[in-house]
Parts: structure tokens; sequence; C-alpha cells
DNA sequence: ACCTGAACACCGTTCAAGT
DNA sequence: ACCTGAACACCGTTCAAGT
């Protein structure tokens, strides 16, 4: 039977269908979840052929990475305002970090490349919107960046630990809690007192008021 | 011959004289330098009796990060206001993150453990100091934590990579400025113009006015 | 040009056996 | 209690051979 014209055949390996089943799998199992032998496998392929189309293990990390990324990114609805359009930005990183831990440690390891280039950029442009002063561009915008990729990479460690001891987020707080309210009331008492707070707190409520800190460091009105 | 009361054999493992192989290791051989086999040879014993003393790889990264933060914190200079304090603070592991990369990503992947709570005890017991509002303390603290691990994560990614390539900090910016140059001007202007800026940028000043950024955030004049 | 899959090199971890 | 070092399991990457 002849196949009709344009038409794909299903099961040709192409870039995009690995790095659309990496995720897969990232998303499912975890980080320690991907390697190129459980790839091959769900691709029906060998193990060879993927580099056919990845140069190696980080390369492919990064790039499903920046699939998720630039998804988030085109997704973030714009608000009126400069500001209230960062916010927006960085809340829909946030929630992608979170639904998908493993970006967090993608980004790390990311270095000057795609995803990270991706969020400055759109960081960057409204950041510029917002009147910033030129000498001060660079420095606002790493400082969103950076603190971003800072809360990515813990929630991502959290994340990783939680589901090595098969706690859930809630249960995990409590046990770090637990573990900073016996230090040492001399040594630690800072940690010993927001211990009582931590299993309460809102993650998500808390990176929002930490981007405000910011915004109003830069002199944005909250 | 008897040995002197009090006298250590100098060959007995401990978990200290690991951590202090580790750090040496690390810091020349950067962290795909670490492995047990390594370890062992270094300490002249064989790859298991690490084990005896320490958990697992990443339980040895995480306790040879904390010694040199550890360290970090108790050599960092106090000035008289706590603002200073937290500058001090903050540069002082910044400076420790520029000299041993490794730590950037020790650290990101360390949860809540020692080196993080250690941190996050100094930071707060200066944001207390500073008087800041009881409700606003953690998301002060944290804001200011995880700005200093993205940061650290970043410069860590930039090491490595620049290590793997063989070039220095300059080059490697140079690298980077010049691949940014030549994006696409209509989805790419700001990277683009910021790229002149990149080489002659100077991180460490860059990290301290985000740091003060933030802390004008919170109502202190810098 | 693209795929196969066995083979290689390497590494974290374990464990039976020693002292 | 602490150490030895061979063995195991696993994984990223390569490559000769196929189509």
């Amino acid at each position: 039977m002849k196949k009709a014209v344009g038409t794909r055949r299903q099961d040709s390996l192409s870039r995009d269908r690995i790095i659309d089943a990496a995720i897969r799998i990232l998303d499912s199992d975890g980080e320690t979840g991907l390697t190129f032998q459980a790839l091959a496998k769900t691709l029906a392929t060998g193990a060879g052929a993927i580099y056919w189309h990845v140069e190696n293990k980080n390369d492919l990390l990064t790039a499903a990475c920046d699939a998720v990324v630039a998804r988030t990114l085109d997704a973030a609805e714009g608000g009126a305002m400069p500001g209230a359009t960062i916010r927006a930005l960085a809340v829909g990183l946030f929630d992608a970090m979170d639904e998908h831990p493993w970006i967090g440690s993608a980004l790390a390891r990311a270095g000057g490349k795609m995803p990270i280039l991706r969020i400055l950029e759109r960081l960057g442009q409204q950041v510029r919107a917002l009147g910033v002063p030129q000498e001060a561009e660079w420095t606002t915008v790493s400082a969103i960046l950076s603190y971003i990729l800072g809360v990515g990479g813990q929630n991502a460690a959290n994340a990783q630990f939680a589901g090595q001891h098969g706690l859930d987020r809630s249960k995990f707080l409590e046990e770090v809690a637990d573990e900073w309210s016996r230090l040492d009331p001399d040594e630690f008492p800072f940690a010993r007192s927001i211990a009582l707070y931590l299993p309460q707190h809102d993650d998500r409520a808390d990176f929002v008021a930490g981007i405000d800190l910011i915004l109003r460091g830069i002199g944005m009105p909250s």
C-alpha cells in the first residue's frame, strides 16, 4: 500500500520524539528513571540510535527542559503592566518547576544555554519596559533569574529527597520541621523558631513574596 | 616503641580525614574527579573502607560542602550593622563558591541539610537583628538564601562547562557573548544588547548589587 | 542517512573474609 | 570495630555491521 504524501512514518525516530519520550519518563520516574536503555525501550529502538539525534545525556536533559520552559513562557499571561507580567512569568516557571521538579536541576546544569537564555530574554524585555535605568538592567534581570533558579533548585532537591524516602510534600516538611526543632537552641535559635512555621507555609506564596521583594528593591510598588 | 598518650595513628581512617581528602580532590579535579577509587587511592585504603565512615557519595559531598561552608561563615567578618553583616556573609559565600565551584552544585543537592541550615541560621539571625517584622522574616531569609544558591548554581555550571572545554573564565564569557550576539534580533533583542556588556562585567559586583536590591526591598537603605 | 545491539569503560555500592 | 578488595549491578557512550 502506498503511503499518502507527507505522511510521516509513525515509528521514525526524530529529535522531537526523543525529547517527548524523555519528558514523559522524567515526569513519571524522575531524573534517575531517565536512562538510554529505558528511553530506547520506550521508543522501540536501540540505545545507540538516540545518539544520532542527540549529542549526549546532558544535551537531552537541556533540550527536554527547554521544551517545557518554552511552553511555559508562551502560556504565561502577560498582565497590563510590566510588573504584573514579570510576576506572571515567574509564577508560571514556579508552577512548571513544581510540576516537573527535574527542570530545577536541569536549569542548574544548563549554563548559558537555551532554556536559561529564553527566561533571561523574557524577563529582560519586561524589566526594560519597566523603565529601569540601563546600568541597572543586567543587575535586575540576573537577580530575578538567580532567585528563580535558586528556588527551583531547592524544590528539585526536596522533591528528590521526598521521592527517595516515599514521603509526600507535607510529610517531608513535617520531617524537616521536626529535625530543626530538635537543634541546639543556643546555636540554632532562628532555625528552631522558624520550624514551627514550616509545615503550614505556602511555597508558592513565599516565592511570589520573594519576587515582590526584588521588584520593590528596584522601586516598583507592589 | 610505645606511642605517646593521645597520639593518633597517622594513617588511621576517620570521617574527617575522608572529608579533607575529598575536598582536595574536588578542588583539584572537580566533581567528576571525585570517585571512591580515587579517594581510596589517596587515602591508601580500599574503596569499601570509606563506607564505614560515610553513608554514600551524596553524604560525602554534602559533608565536604558543609565543612567549607562552616569555615566560610566563621571567617566572615561581621560589620557593625546587621545589613553589613548580611552583605559580608553573602560575599564570603560567593568567594567560597567561586574558589570551589563544586560547592554550588553540592548546595543545590543538599536539601534542608546542614550546609543550607547553617547559612539559613546565620542569615536569619541578622535579618532578625535588622528588625524585620516577624511575618516577613521567613520570606526575607529564604529570598536571600535562594538568590545565593541560584548564583552559586550558575557559577558551578559555568565553571564545569569552561573546565570541560579548556576555557578560562574570560574566554568562556567571550564565547557566550559571541553566541548571544548572533541571535535573532527580533526574538532576542535583550540578550543581544546585553551581550556586549557581558565580557567586561564583574560577577562579584553584580552579586553584591543583587543582595543590595533585596535589602532595599525590605526597606534597608544601602 | 539512519538504525541495531553488543561491547567497553567506568563507577557506586555490597559483602565475605580478614585483623 | 574497622579494613580489604574483589565482585556486582548499572549506565553512558562507542562502533562495526546492517539497511
